[in-house]
DNA sequence: GGCTGTGAATACATTCACAGCA
DNA sequence: TGCTGTGAATGTATTCACAGCC
């Protein structure tokens, strides 16, 4: 008999099964490296949805920046990120304070400021397992979202595939995912197998030493805890959907014409 | 014109700019349709992050059922769902009440209450809007997640493509997107083009009737009310594992490698 | 005894509203 | 004056813990 009274602290061996939900991290804690030095790493922590923005503000900023905008005011750009003002001064104000009162945030600095704390300031190279349909589109991204993820390792299990250059990768065996990883120094793991594969190819990638992995691959994956799962999935996403569309036409009552 | 949903006494201030859904992996704000004015309102409101878990019992019930299970108790579900059983029971109790204490869940019922909720007893026709790599990834996923999402309408601007089959369906034109999704009774579009062209094409589909998008393009769309939007973004998926990575390595305490 | 269902307690996230600074 | 930064207030989600039923 488990009681689950004491699951809260002792992680020992407590090995939870529990793998992250998309969103079933909670807040992450990390070092407020501020400019202030000397001081040792107050923990400061950014919650886990205020990580998730802080990547679509980037986003917003960087083409901000490229059409010359130097300064933008949190009005602004939270319209452009589709949040409303106060959600996003929260945000950016875990960040540190780089705004100006009266004024706004200069683009340049937040920018720089928010890419330092997603960690883009270091490359992450990326390996996708399964060239299917949709490893085959992902690889063939060619580098991900803006660099900063290159694309440098695929996998597969089809004998045919083996040796062939996708988006200028040659695909390799499925057995050699650990040796490959580890050799490349891939930190970031796709996965894009058939559901069955998924598990074993998670398994390899953590041996290769890779520290994340992406799954698209609809089942729940058990991983070490020092390695981070985020999950992609399609089925979800589209029940998600479905399941507004009867609600709605429940509230609606009859009369509606829905499909 | 048939009536959009008319807003419930409580929230009728809102009329600004129909707030796009921020995202979905970490959270998601929900169109607040929480209080249920009246009496008969038998529509419980399920919390968002539920509904997300829901799609995922449901997959692994399936599962279950195939293999010969008859009835499962919360906590083996809840393992291999990944969650809890604490959450797992109060997420199904959302339902109803289908379970036997001191026995577990009838998995047949509990999968038919699942459909129910999440509207799958209805057929949902998806139109897969640009057809490049990620376009023909999801168009060849040939009915997407087992039945009830059967691709029936294909999109793309390049004359080249137009008229050409993908997995069985010819590609139509884009400026066909209000006529094609009207005649078919598409549901759900799915946007796979590039950024610049998704606010378009999202007009383009609400035109023709769409009352869900699902947005691969890392644009925020502007929708009517009326019309749920969930994103897919893998740039913020990258991102945040990045940011995972990053704070790790801090508390390791090791330089980070800049280039 | 075993297991569900659920109020109560806690943790997390968003919004409000205003002090404080340029 | 205009806009940031943030405590306080509100709203949501998760977890606890146990009553109730098989």
């Amino acid at each position: 008999m488990v009681s689950q009274r004491d699951r809260r602290n002792g992680s020992a061996v407590a090995r939870k099964l529990s793998t992250p939900d998309a969103d079933n991290a909670p807040t992450a804690e990390m070092p407020a490296v501020t400019e202030n030095g000397g001081e040792e790493a107050r923990v400061r922590s950014i919650p886990e949805a205020a990580v998730a923005r802080l990547a679509v503000y980037l986003r917003v900023l960087s083409a901000m920046s490229e059409q010359g905008a130097t300064t933008v005011a949190s009005e602004e750009l939270a319209t452009a990120a589709g949040v409303n003002s106060a959600k996003l001064r929260k945000d950016l104000s875990y960040l540190g304070s780089y705004g100006t009162r009266g004024v706004g945030y200069e683009v340049a600095v937040l920018v720089a400021q928010l890419e330092r704390i997603l960690g883009l300031t270091r490359q992450h190279k990326v390996a996708v397992v399964g060239i299917g349909n949709l490893g085959h589109a992902l690889a063939n991204y060619g580098g991900f979202p803006g660099r900063g993820f290159p694309v440098e390792a695929l996998f597969d299990i089809d004998p045919d595939l083996i040796g062939v250059p996708v988006g200028g990768i040659p695909v390799s065996h499925l057995n050699d995912i650990p040796e490959v990883c580890s050799e490349r120094g891939i930190s970031i793991g796709v996965i894009a197998t058939p559901p069955p594969a998924a598990q074993t190819v998670a398994d390899r990638l953590v041996q290769g030493g890779v520290q994340c992995v992406l799954n698209f691959a609809p089942v729940v994956l058990q991983v070490p805890d020092h390695v981070e799962v985020r999950k992609v999935d399609l089925a979800v996403e589209l029940q998600i959907l479905s399941f507004h569309v009867a609600r709605r036409a429940e509230n609606v009552g009859n009369g509606m014409v829905v499909r």
